[in-house]
DNA sequence: CTGAAAATCACCCTAAAGTATGAGCCCAAA
DNA sequence: TTTGGGCTCATACTTTAGGGTGATTTTCAG
């Protein structure tokens, strides 16, 4: 960073005592940046490998993490069968209650595992492992 | 690329006229074209697959059954950034691109795995393995 | 070089999901 | 017996998702 303000201050004392044009100047100043900016852009956002804790083959239900989430009974059966790729709709079926019920559950749901999507919710809910 | 130009050339006018100090100047070319820089290297260098590769213990990518699914890369890209439980802006922001195209690959990567929504769509691909 | 597949984007429209609010019912604990 | 939590339902509204179509541009193998 400092090379960079040395640099540009060279450049501004060449280019400027000669009196050269602005367009060249702001060109030259726009071609480094562009360039630094490339770098940063590269060096801060590169894609790390992340490792993740341990995936159990033989799904165990964390109780302790399903208590936690403050989740009721019915709020649990309507996360188990969004998981399932299940829209509102089929879910209100398979529980004989009405879509207004299950929205009124997906939405407790969606709080308390502070997500804003069911898709989100239910990776949230697989991380937790209180889902296969 | 033209909007840049004429911006550059808005900038010149406001600033320049009124005589401002040419550090302001130079300040504000340099952080324009420092996240411009940005841009283009998040842009044109996009890694294959941002998403984080989850080494998860025992998951192993089922490649035939990925080839069978007939995914193309880029919605590949859109599957594993849907199982994480982003919405399809989050997505287009994340592999700068825009809504619609994500739209797009969504539409075909609900197609492909014979899903009706994208819950639906990541439980199908966990179940062929092709998702952690 | 050329054609096909992939990737990108736009627009329009419908369906589903999600938010907010209010309300009635049941039941167990205070 | 009151009270609070859980379950149910409704209505109105906003946001997101998904379907369909068409179009341009990249890319890549033949």
């Amino acid at each position: 960073m400092a090379g960079l303000i040395l640099l540009l201050k060279f450049i501004d004392y060449r280019l400027f005592v000669r009196d050269l044009s602005m367009e060249v100047y702001v060109g030259v100043i726009a071609s480094i940046f562009t360039f630094f900016g490339i770098w940063m852009g590269l060096k801060f956002t590169r894609p790390k490998v992340i490792v993740k804790k341990e995936v159990i083959d033989n799904f165990t239900l964390d109780e302790k993490k399903l208590e936690e989430t403050g989740l009721s009974d019915r709020e649990y059966d309507v996360l188990q069968l969004m998981a399932q790729g299940l829209s509102n709709q089929e879910i209100a079926d398979k529980l004989f209650i009405t879509i207004n019920t299950v929205k009124t559950h997906s939405s407790k749901v969606l709080m308390k595992l502070d997500a804003k999507r069911r898709t989100q919710a239910v990776q949230q809910a697989k991380e937790l492992g209180i889902l296969p």
